[in-house]
DNA sequence: GCTGCGAATTGAACGGGTTCAAAAAACGCA
DNA sequence: TGCGTTTTTTGAACCCGTTCAATTCGCAGC
């Protein structure tokens, strides 16, 4: 899928040449950081002249694109195994929550630079833009079968819009993660504790018929958030 | 406050000189955004020398913050009379936040650049650095007084940390603005209306007795995330 | 082998944020 | 008023992301 991007890659040895600056690109991103790395640098590592880094990356920015499908797609298959095992709901979400935090765990360093571009509106890397739409939808369908497949019972009214805030919540944890300094990201594994159990707790409050007013308002909440970000793929 | 930061200023004619560069950024940033707006234009405009501008603000970015202040005191000023009418809480809330996305209105534009800006952990531009913790204070107290002037009660272990989760949620309604592109942005006031709503009666849940125990996760929660701001503030 | 053509590659040049050593102005004080 | 000190101002230079015209490569068709 990152290859279609560009459109630029023919050739047995273009394909090779793109993964060479990729593989620079990541590898000096993890050493030194986003910003610390200059395109002059992964060029020189990737052995090509600095303009034909130029010619498979429209920008250095789309460098980071790749790594965001890579994490992502690693977290898909480590998602699939705790889904397979556990039937609790709030198990599922803990451990769908934690496995993200490992997989994206290697790059924290640089999560903040990267969060930062993806913060501009107008950026492809933006979580919300036309670009990363793919990813998003796949994100949104794992939390979906977070659940699907408990054995709680939720009514349908939620059901429908559940998905997508689980996967808002999941965006709230990745931002805290970014600010998140304290030793092994125990903060954030903190954080996930208390917040896991929240978010079930008011699920199941939400889930009583009494609170149908509320549900409504949260729904139709939801309704709007989704259609800003569907004007957002202009 | 601004001036303390550069700690540069020593002259009455320095003071001028560095209100002219703000005046004149201001300004470009209006006209023309802020990434089409360079350090050289500004300079030229407030009729100093490029390095000039660098003595007073030590980077483009720190320009930005001047703007922050200004509308935050614009804020400030806008709140008081909403809150010296009503003594409804959803009104009070309602009107604050109103007051405040009319406030950042006309910057609307760069509001996005800005925000990317902010949105890097490192940044001094952070709404949850060090460098914005008076800013920060004086926002939240804003919100203590919506709670307080309002004639609904609520249970003293909520009470303690309402502002600061209303203080929250009025940045989570900014990020939904900067992405806004609907005219005169009117999907952010319907926004606002909904979101209101389900504060207001998500307070009057939370404030039954019988919900003792989902307060106090939240409540512990609010700590959490207080303790990792205060971390930030190295 | 030669030719032509698209794909891939090159590096010089440009634009704009930032730095810095040095010059100029302003100030304090004898 | 002269002189050292501090504050302000200057502009050239540097760095780095990005662009682009020109060159080379690889190969299909003759």
């Amino acid at each position: 899928m990152t290859k279609a991007r560009t459109g630029l890659v023919k050739t047995d040895k273009g394909q090779q040449t793109r993964a060479a600056i990729l593989e620079a690109a990541l590898e000096m991103f993890r050493e030194r950081g986003y910003e610390q790395t200059t395109m002059r640098a992964i060029a020189e590592r990737a052995d090509v002249a600095l303009g034909n880094a130029y010619y498979y990356f429209h920008s250095k920015e789309h460098l980071i694109q790749a790594f965001y499908g890579r994490t992502h797609e690693e977290h898909l298959t480590a998602s699939e195994a705790v889904l397979a095992k556990e039937v609790d709901l709030k198990a599922r979400l803990l451990g769908v929550m934690r496995t993200k935090i490992e997989t994206v765990g290697p790059y924290h360093q640089f999560a903040g630079k990267l969060f930062k571009t993806a913060a501009d509106p107008h950026s492809p890397l933006n979580p919300f833009s036309k670009e990363s739409d793919a990813v998003r939808q796949e994100s949104i369908a794992v939390f979906a079968e977070v659940v699907r497949g408990s054995k709680t019972k939720v009514p349908k009214d939620l059901m429908a819009d559940l998905p997508y805030m689980l996967w808002l919540y999941h965006m709230g944890i990745i931002l805290f993660w970014i600010h998140d300094s304290s030793p092994r990201r125990a903060r954030t594994y903190r954080l996930l504790g208390l917040t896991v159990d929240i978010m079930v707790k008011v699920i199941g409050v939400a889930s009583n018929p009494l609170m149908r007013p509320l549900r409504r308002s949260a729904v139709r909440l939801m309704a709007e958030l989704r259609q800003e970000t569907a004007a957002m793929e202009k």
